[in-house]
DNA sequence: CTAATAGTGTCTGTGAGACATTATAGC
DNA sequence: GCTATAATGTCTCACAGACACTATTAG
């Protein structure tokens, strides 16, 4: 028997006799808050669930870890946003972790809730859809999903007022008045376009192109999202108080 | 059999027939950083592994969630840290979860991390002691807990940089001066007193009280915690990259 | 008085908001 | 030319840093 770095002498005595099944253990799933702008909007991107419990209800994609295939936490979250969009590298964030004995009819169980920001130019599962997170209130929605969708877009909220992650939600290419834009419709208010465009090029976090778009009137700059661009924190906040 | 709002109609039948062991399932745990300022240092509380797996090695508190005890994972937070310092209500926060199959010689675990802030003038458990978090790599860690230990200071230090987190670690009454040195050891470096001053008397996050502190030379205000002050968020954070 | 600590006055710098202005394209 | 959109100039304001200064206490 080959003794990993982890384990003590004595834990190899102990785990001969050790049975996880012998414990009361609580479910442990991943969800997903997968977001995306389509026309104007915060969407994200939802599923009706197609087997009990809570059939039919909608629900944010997710479940329960493989513990075969997932090496992690965060490789669980990466396949369940895979199956999904067959996106394989997106910004994700783990944002909470809830767990109680009633959320889940099952039983006791544990929910890693994590969000990803995606171009919504990205082709989707077939039981996969996107829904403007303004509607979401009015919702049959399974489990405290819900509740979940409300801390994903609460944190993504707040994060857009002190750093750059909105970048995230953007295609290869875009104009600094797109990107302010994406900033609006999540913040649900306008901002100062000069004040906007100090902030997001004198920290760098866009980078200008060679090319420019060329949409009706006056061409447009096209930028691109900077290397550190998603993990920059601006030093002061944008005004407004959520 | 009643049913709750939970439950859809064909739950209850899904229900009947469901098995939590029929499945493969991670061990979820949650682990406690708990900090304290002991001689003008950040301290952590450690306890040593009394039994297996990593018996002897040093750890966070933490541990199983009693399915029966704990209503909800921050009930389970809460035990876990009342068991070690009969305290009820501190500041606690997640930090984050952690999960993956090697981590924990039994099988695959997660874990929640929270941490905790509190006065040192607490009493412990038998097995409890506080340990300077800048000895924290000479020791021989259980599991990933130097990892986990890791994540609470950052988070702890960025939060001290923004918030007024570091309130939490105050006894009921203290001076601005006192105050100022809990987050100059926190940051690990010296902040401008008139600066530090401002920041939180004009944020209101401290208040005057009757009573003033006579220790050698000119007395001192004594302050106290306003009730918002550990959820103030400054529009500004302090200078300083970690 | 002196020394030590508490506490203030005030100048500078940075970066956000406000808003007027100029630039460039299609028509 | 006119209009719409892109982009800039520049003033004000809030708040952090720097640092000199004053205030109060014990001895």
């Amino acid at each position: 028997m080959t003794m990993s770095k982890l384990e003590t002498t004595s834990d190899v005595e102990f785990l001969k006799t050790y049975n996880i099944h012998d414990y009361d253990v609580p479910l442990t799933t991943v969800d997903m808050a997968i977001f995306s702008i389509v026309e104007q909007r915060l969407h994200v991107l939802v599923v009706t669930r197609e087997e009990s419990p809570q059939l039919g209800r909608w629900a944010l994609p997710g479940g329960f870890i493989d513990l075969k295939k997932d090496v992690s936490l965060d490789a669980a979250a990466h396949r369940k946003l895979f199956e999904k969009t067959a996106i394989a590298s997106p910004y994700l964030e783990q944002v909470q972790t809830v767990g109680d004995a009633t959320r889940d009819p099952r039983g006791w169980s544990v929910t890693a809730l994590y969000f990803a920001l995606i171009d919504h130019a990205t082709p989707l599962a077939m039981n996969a859809q996107w829904l403007p997170v303004d509607e979401a209130s009015n919702l049959d929605w399974a489990f405290d999903h819900q509740m979940l969708l409300r801390l994903a877009v609460e944190r993504l909220r707040s994060k857009t007022l002190y750093t750059a992650l909105p970048i995230g939600l953007m295609p290869e290419l875009f104009t600094l008045t797109e990107l302010q834009q994406v900033f609006e419709v999540i913040l649900g208010h306008g901002l100062e376009k000069k004040s906007f465009r100090r902030r997001v090029l004198d920290a760098g976090v866009v980078l200008p192109t060679e090319f420019s778009k060329k949409s009706g009137k006056r061409s447009a700059q096209l930028y691109r999202a900077a290397a550190l661009s998603l993990d920059f924190v601006f030093p002061r906040a944008l005004d407004v108080l959520l």
